[in-house]
DNA sequence: CTCTAAGCGAGACGGTACGTCCCGTCTTCCT
DNA sequence: AGGAAGACGGGACGTACCGTCTCGCTTAGAG
């Protein structure tokens, strides 16, 4: 896919690559400094060493700035195969939580998510640019727990495959999150653990096959020891 | 101490309740209508019938009035003794859904944790008007759910005991926030019982002693046919 | 004329003499301090150590709480005989400027005079407090002349004689108020001896009978020495 | 000293001269409609059709605006040689009455010059912009009025002729100003004879060589019969 | 010698204007 | 054409006073 725009124009003084390497930057430290919330343009623009102008030549204003500034750090997200499921997990887990730990990444996802509930175009900005991105993690180690055996293979219907990815995205997601952001505790490797045991045997009820799910509830804690 | 509470010597004219009431109702109007972003204190001081300063007066800024006015909305979650640990779980599931899913909620809450991310005073705001409120519905459900003889008592150490409440409070927010925050979709009975389910069995293993958690991860799936 | 006024009510407690003063000292002292413009009510109030309510009660507004508190100043203008017009004019030039000299009356008297400009209703109230005060030593000085031969007696008509007196009263104290506040020096001897000699030639022509003033003109400095 | 006015370097867009006279316009209508006290930045913006920061970007305060406004009005004072000192005199009392009486500067002078007691900066602001420029004409009359040998030449102390200026200066300018403001009476053509008769004769025995000055007060009124 | 109407301190109230900060746009000149 | 500089129209901010309005307490004179 090398360049499926259809030339975009080559006349005039072309864009300065190093002003918008500056920017970036700026945005990022600006928002550890200050916070999303008095984030100012002329700010980043002085910061970076360029004039507002230049900003709004490149984003239409603070919030796809600052969008297209925090998402750049979720790229770096991957999954090492740790030859587990439970390892993967946790790899996982860790990677994560050590992101928004990072305050410009603390501070930015939040104010972010934040400023896109009410606004829809942000909304799907954020998820093109953030949250399918680390959705294909999910898929990605369900893929490999397959192989391994440790996981049932694709239930029979894809909607219900989607569903079940999405819950346990969700799940991992919403849990580290929450604990950093909202409880406002670290992730460390105890935490890790314990929430990947407790996922662990939660995944393998959850991708069960349908009817038996409900099983726990009555089994008890006894269940294991039986 | 001379005096256990010394009637606290009211004088002058006192603050009119009744604005207090008009302040609080027309902040969460408010907030449906334009979000947090664009919430005014001209407005909601006009929408409530009321002058600015006396805005000013109770609150020192937009965001202590928002919290204020968001955090009561959290005082109607309750659990609804439902008979079953399953039960109790997808109710609590449920209602914070159904609660986060109003619009003044959606947009409050992660507006505010957003703007705590750099503002400790919040944070600690946030923390005793949300957050411990929660988390006491945590502790009743797991209550009930050992007394009905669904989990093992608590642990030996009260330390350890605190840090499952903790995760399971986190999982449990943090994935019903992030489906309706982050990724957008709803929580309806579908996905909280597909919730439940994970994360009952998950409950069993974390609730279990220390040594035997990891077992889910050898077992795999063929585990409960065996 | 004891008290036309019909029995102005007796009932209930009667207001504090000990607050009066204390407003009138303390609307003094804040005028010296912050001037007009900055004056607060709150702050007269909490100098006096009495409440808003205690002004209002007295006064309706600020405008009349001030020009009240200044124009007591002025009844201290006396006009002590010093034996000669030349004496007395003296007398009433220094006397007038030391007190303008003085930083509460110098911030007040043109605070309030500019209020007045836009005032009709203070503009009158300053007439009766200051203005006509002043023009009474005017005219005793006048009568004073007149009895000792320095100055001819009253004009036929008693319209003009008016016109000339106060004619002199905006000579002498708009040339004191002027270089006093306007021009910002001081009225030293030097200054008032000078202007009483300018005024004193210009009275005696200004007395003269109709017809005659105008010569001074063709006259010419050589006038005197012929 | 390399560069003697080096051409100060424009950047950016340059201050619009419209705005400019729509400011000053603006508000010295506004002056005339509402007066100071009552004048506020918004009112003036919104009749000059432009933003309040506008206003702010060019004067810091009220205060300095309106000075500023002010000012402007006393460049139209000239002095047409009316070929004698007399109807110099006379000429520039009517003319300088005749811009106090204009409502626009009425209100402002005096509400200029009660601000000016408390404010250094601002006095001197006064002097420079107003004071002055006036001054100017009282020495320009008096070099005509030398010239043609009405008045006697410069004495030989420089700074006692300074002193003979600035004290003519303030009988006529406090003269007509106390008359307008404070008595708050027309300076028609009639009192603009009688004062300018007083000053005359007052004038030549001021700039009479010292030492003769004090005769005035013992020829008494029967000087001008001998 | 009580009763009671007013005075009083305190401080909240509805308002108005302030002067500041930032937004996103627009000129202007320079590269 | 891009970029730096910075003025512009606009909107909200949080503050400071205004003059009014409760409150509950105090106080002196009328009954």
């Amino acid at each position: 896919m090398p360049s499926p725009a259809p030339t975009p124009r080559r006349v005039g003084r072309p864009r300065s690559a190093q002003a918008d390497a500056a920017i970036m930057d700026a945005t990022r430290a600006a928002l550890v400094e200050v916070g999303w919330g008095k984030l100012t343009m002329g700010y980043v623009a002085a910061r970076a060493g360029v004039a507002k102008t230049t900003l709004y030549r490149r984003w239409p204003n603070k919030g796809e700035l600052v969008v297209h500034a925090v998402a750049a750090l979720f790229d770096e997200l991957e999954l090492p195969d740790r030859g587990s499921l439970r390892g993967d997990i946790e790899g996982v887990v860790i990677s994560f939580a050590r992101m928004l730990q990072r305050p410009e990444t603390n501070a930015s996802l939040m104010a972010v998510v934040a400023e896109s509930t009410h606004d829809p175009l942000l909304r799907e900005h954020i998820r093109e640019a953030i949250v399918d991105r680390q959705k294909h993690l999910v898929l990605q180690g369900r893929e490999r727990a397959q192989a391994r055996g440790e996981l049932p293979p694709d239930a029979a219907s894809s909607e219900e495959n989607e569903r079940l990815v999405d819950l346990i995205f969700d799940v991992i997601a919403g849990a580290v999150v929450h604990r950093t952001l909202v409880s406002a505790e670290p992730v460390d490797e105890q935490w890790a653990e314990a929430f990947t045991t407790l996922l662990l045997h939660g995944l393998v009820a959850a991708s069960a096959p349908r009817g038996r799910g409900e099983g726990g509830s009555e089994g008890g804690y006894q269940d294991g020891s039986a």
